[in-house]
Formats: C-alpha cells, sequence, structure tokens
DNA sequence: CTGTTAGCGCGTTCAT
DNA sequence: ATGAACGCGCTAACAG
C-alpha cells in the first residue's frame, strides 16, 4: 500500500505540505505540481483510518430507521444520502424491522463505530440508547417520532395538526361516525389520534371505543383492522387511517371485499399512497383516498442539514433544533358529504 | 476519550492483553474479571479507527446499486444486510440513480474508504472500475448483472434460460406474435431479450421489430412502451414484460386503458409484482399476471456469503465463484391459449 | 508557505 | 500467558 511517505520521498515534498494540500489548503503551485504528479504516479489514495485516528472523523453518518421495505423510507433515504454524499459524508442505513431491542443494537453498534452522527427513527417510547450518544458527544437528530422528554434535535411533520384539521373538515361534511386505525407502537400514530380526539372532541362529539383500533403492526394485519370496523352491527361513516400501512390495507380491503367508496364508507389516509415511488398506478384506480400528504424530500433535506449543522456547530452550548414541517391536504371524492343524512 | 491505556491503568493488566481479551484469545480468568471491570466502569469501547490502522480492515462493506427506491431493492438490501450484520460487518449502501457516471463514483468512494468488500449491481457494460478494485485487492461480488469479459465472483440468476422456457411454453399454447418490452441499459434485459429470441428461432418463428421495444427506462415510460405495441395495426397476442418496471407498466396500462387480459392481449413479467413488500394486493386485481420469480432471499443471503467467502479466502489463487441461481415460474390465466386460432 | 517533530489508539512482535 | 516497545499512516503544532 502506498502512503505519504512514498509521496513525499518520491515528490520531494514534505509529508506535511502533502497533507495540507490534501486537506485544501494553500500550496505554492510549484509543489502543488510535483504532489500531484507523485500522487498519479504512485496511485496514491489517503488512508481514512489513519487520518481518522488523528482527527477522529469517520465522514460516515449512521441512519437507522424502522424498515427499509416500507414505501415510504427508501426515497427519504435517497434523498438524504444525495445530500449527505455532496457534502462529503457516507451514510450507513441500519432498518431495525420494527424491533424496538435491535433499533438500540443498531445505535450501540453505530456509535461504537464513531460515526459522525446519527438520524434514528425511533419505535422506543424511551430515549436512553440516544441519551448516551448524546452524552458521548455524538450528535444524534431524531426524525419523524420524538421521544418525550429528551432534548434532541428532530425533524418531524405537525401530525396533530394536521388530523386536527382534516378531520374536523371531514366533521362539517357530517360525519359523526368516525373510525381509527394505526399502529399501537408508533410515535406519530398516537400523536395523529391526539388530533382525531380533538377534533372529535371540539365538534362535541364522544368517542366510541369500538370505533378505535389499535393494533402492532407485526402482529395485525391492517386489512383485517379495517374491516374490523366496517363489520360492526353500526360501523363508522368515515375511516380515518393512520400511516401507509394501514391505508394499504383500507385499499386492500377496498379490492377484496369489493367496497365501494364512499358508499359503503368513507376514507381518509396519512400520506398519500401515489407518492410512493412506483405505486403511481394506483390513481387509475377510483376514488384515489383523501390524504395528508409529506413534504419527503424537504423531511430528508432538512435532516441531513440539520445533522450536518450539529456536527459542525459541536454539542456544546446544546439548543435542541426542533423542525416540524407542514403537510398538505389532499382532498378527493374518498370523503362523502353526508350534512342532509344527519 | 477512554482508550485501552486508560483500561490499563485501572485494571492493572497490561495493554497488549487487554487487547488479547478484546479479541477474543485466551486470558486468565482473574485478568479478564479485572479487565471486563474496568472496561465497564470506564464505559470504555475500543477505537476502530486505530485497530483499523493496524488490521487494515474496516469491518465495513459496500453495495452499489442501481436505484434504493425501486421495489426490487430494499428486501435485497434488507436479507443482505442482516447476514452480514450477524458476522460483523456493517453495509454502506449507495444507489446510483440508474446514472452509469455516478455508479462509478460510488465504487471509487467505497474503495477509497477501504471497505472490507464491495457488491455491485452495475449499469455499465464496460468493468474498469471493477477491474481497479480487483487489482487492488478488494473483494467485488457482481450481484444481478455480470460484466463481458470480467474475471469476478457473481450472484445471478438463470435469465436466459427462464425465458426460454417461459417463451417456448407460451409458443406451445400457440402464440407465434410476439412482443418485448424492456430497459436498453440492462445486462438482465438483454440477456432475456436473448432467451426470446432463441425461443422464437427454435420454433421457426421470425422476429418482428415492430414488437420489440427496448427503451431507457429513464427517458420513456414503460405504460408507453406498452400501449405502443397494442396500438400496431396488428399488434401482438403476448407482450412479456423483461423486468418489473415493465411490469409495473403493463399494470398500469391494464387499469389506465382498461385492458381485458388476456382477451386484449396476454402478459408474462420477469419478477412477481405481488412478491415485493406492500405490493401483495396487486393479487386482489386479476388476473394477476404470469411471471418468472426470483429467490430475492437467497440471492442476497448467497451475495453475503460469497463475499464473506471471498474476504475471508482473500484474493491469492483467484478463481471466480459463479453462482446462478434458479428462478421459478408462476403461470396464470394472464396467458390465453390461441392453440384454436392458428 | 514550508519542514520537523510528536503523538492519535491499537495490535504485534519479542522477550520473559 | 504476560508485558515492554515499536510502528501502522496521518495530522497538527511548532519554528522557520
Amino acid at each position: 500500500m502506498t502512503t505519504i511517505m512514498d509521496v513525499e520521498t518520491r515528490s520531494g515534498v514534505s509529508r506535511s505540505t502533502i497533507s495540507r494540500y490534501l486537506n485544501g489548503k494553500p500550496v505554492t503551485s510549484q509543489n502543488r505540481q510535483k504532489i500531484e504528479q507523485a500522487i498519479k504516479e504512485l496511485s496514491y489514495r489517503r488512508n481514512p483510518m489513519a487520518s481518522g485516528l488523528k482527527t477522529s472523523k469517520t465522514y460516515t453518518v449512521g441512519v437507522v430507521l424502522p424498515e427499509i421495505t416500507d414505501p415510504y423510507f427508501p426515497r427519504l433515504v435517497k434523498y438524504f444520502q444525495n445530500y449527505m454524499h455532496e457534502n462529503g459524508y457516507q451514510t450507513i442505513f441500519n432498518s431495525y424491522g420494527n424491533d424496538p431491542e435491535l433499533e438500540i443494537e443498531h445505535v450501540k453498534t453505530l456509535a461504537n463505530k464513531r460515526v459522525d452522527g446519527l438520524v434514528v427513527a425511533t419505535i422506543n417510547r424511551k430515549g436512553n440508547h440516544i441519551r448516551e450518544c448524546l452524552d458521548a458527544g455524538l450528535p444524534v437528530v431524531l426524525f419523524d417520532r420524538l421521544i418525550e422528554g429528551l432534548d434532541c434535535d428532530s425533524v418531524t411533520v405537525d401530525n396533530y395538526q394536521a388530523v386536527y384539521d382534516a378531520i374536523s373538515l371531514c366533521i362539517r361534511k357530517g360525519h359523526r361516525k368516525i373510525g381509527f386505525v394505526g399502529g399501537s407502537e408508533y410515535y406519530t400514530d398516537i400523536t395523529r389520534f391526539r388530533g382525531l380526539c380533538d377534533a372529535l372532541g371540539n365538534a362535541g362529539i364522544s368517542l366510541r371505543e369500538e370505533y378505535i383500533n389499535f393494533a402492532n403492526i407485526l402482529e395485525h394485519d391492517a386489512t383485517r383492522q379495517f374491516m374490523r370496523l366496517m363489520t360492526l352491527t353500526d360501523p363508522p361513516t368515515l375511516i380515518f387511517c393512520s400511516n401507509i400501512y394501514h391505508a394499504l390495507g383500507a385499499f386492500e380491503a377496498m379490492l377484496q371485499y369489493d367496497l365501494v367508496i364512499p358508499r359503503d364508507v368513507s376514507v381518509i389516509t396519512f400520506d398519500r399512497l401515489s407518492a410512493s415511488p412506483y405505486y403511481g398506478f394506483i390513481q387509475c384506480i377510483h376514488p384515489e383516498f383523501a390524504s395528508i400528504c409529506q413534504p419527503h424530500k424537504e423531511l430528508s433535506l432538512q435532516t441531513a442539514k440539520t445533522l450536518l449543522k450539529r456536527i459542525q456547530f459541536g454539542m456544546d452550548n446544546f439548543e435542541p433544533m426542533r423542525l416540524e414541517l407542514k403537510t398538505s391536504f389532499y382532498m378527493t371524492e374518498s370523503v362523502a358529504d353526508i350534512k342532509e343524512d344527519s
């Protein structure tokens, strides 16, 4: 393996000057030429472990996320990675398959690997593993899900308000029997559920427990959850699907049981199915579900920027940056207007 | 940051013994205890850069693939990553967005980063960037796509034979006007096309050029390619979709133009849509397309194993390992039986 | 702007 | 089985 010493003897320029050249610092054009030639002739490549040993920088960041096979994450991954790559960072993605323990393991592994920063879309309600990182001086950005009581940079969306507004709108359209399907282990779903509750409460509608179907997404399938509400003796007139899995579940239920939307039931989803890559064809199947749309690209970009800033700025004078991006609402005829019925 | 020196003073055991303990070599149980306690008390974590500097091992491998947002890759990524993780390796995925130049850049970046091994699903026909890695002693496994004339470990499927057999079957079912849609830049599609050609040739059917529609997947959309064949004055009776994008294109065409399969046209695809995660609902829309199915899990596992073997075994006495896994054929009523018509 | 010098934290000789 | 000493390749601090 050729080292900087070889370049030194070959070019006749001293190591440190070469090092400075490599790090983009000013060097006389004479030396620059000699160095460049020697590097080329020897096809020298800097050893990142040696430099990392000195600088404690790996130029690698880690991203820990629930499940890479989701329709939701690959695109985020892509934007994030591109942005980091443009800024000289490599990205290691680890997906924990919605397993809380595995998430913690991945976080620790990456911390031990001395990544320069970490993005975590956590499934855990407790943040000890995150706090350990923070305490050790490792920048962490919480993505998509917050942890209560943990002071940490974060990038999320306005889950509560978006659902509150959407459901309020539906109530104005005459819906009073409103169902909810969602995953019990997600911060996001629980926050969205609160939005739904408050919208109902504010309209003087009391919650009916049989209309609420939380389930562990690993154990129950979303289609069945949806159909459980549909087969109640007094089913809801509108069902809110709290995430993209449950949106898919509703979609499959519609296909499988020949439901006619919104005749049989109105549907609203969080995340628009057809916005996922290679799901565009869903627009051909009518009606497309009304949905709360997340700004995917901006989410990943802001996450990347936040992380980069924290890496540069350091953990001193720590003032958490908490970004909450705005969603938009995409209304369709999947929500019936039933003013006259009531 | 706490180092092995701190553990030394704290435990009273010498560095080298601690190092041996860390590497799983025998140590007296006395020392073991002292070491473990000191490590715990100091919450010492080994510095991978320092050890890497000595051993030239990063315990990191790179994977370079066309596009992470594909329905095809995320799952492969997942299996691969899990397996590597179990074996102590981290994985860096880089997706190059089907851009040949970016692929090369990613390969070089990862090589410079001194990963211990590389998996590449290449879009390039020339393999200079791969050869450079090999020459530098960096193990590479070609995944999904081969490069002609490049001696390299690889894991692929029986593209040629699978298509040859499937098309032969369709010919026996009476099809003689057979169309092809595929991506022009893929090794796989071209190999599959050869299988189709030979099946036709062997049955004495001459190729009709207007039935062949290669296109750069970035520039043209698969739906339009499919419809171009359908709107010919004498359209094919069967269309073979050479990859999952074109399968999706056919699917969207069916939905958008209210095609009835197989009345309007028979369809066969490479890769089964509903086999992708979260595409299961496609089974509810009939008929499901007949398809050649790839053993996704085995593909990624074999790739991981091959890479690991090469990393351990080394590049000396290089005898390329070339795995070609078998696909299976999933027949459905999307292929009409038109024996009587001919 | 340049060259000299001294470690970064660890693994690996050797002796013992 | 253990401990002392050296060096992996590079960067940073210094003096020039």
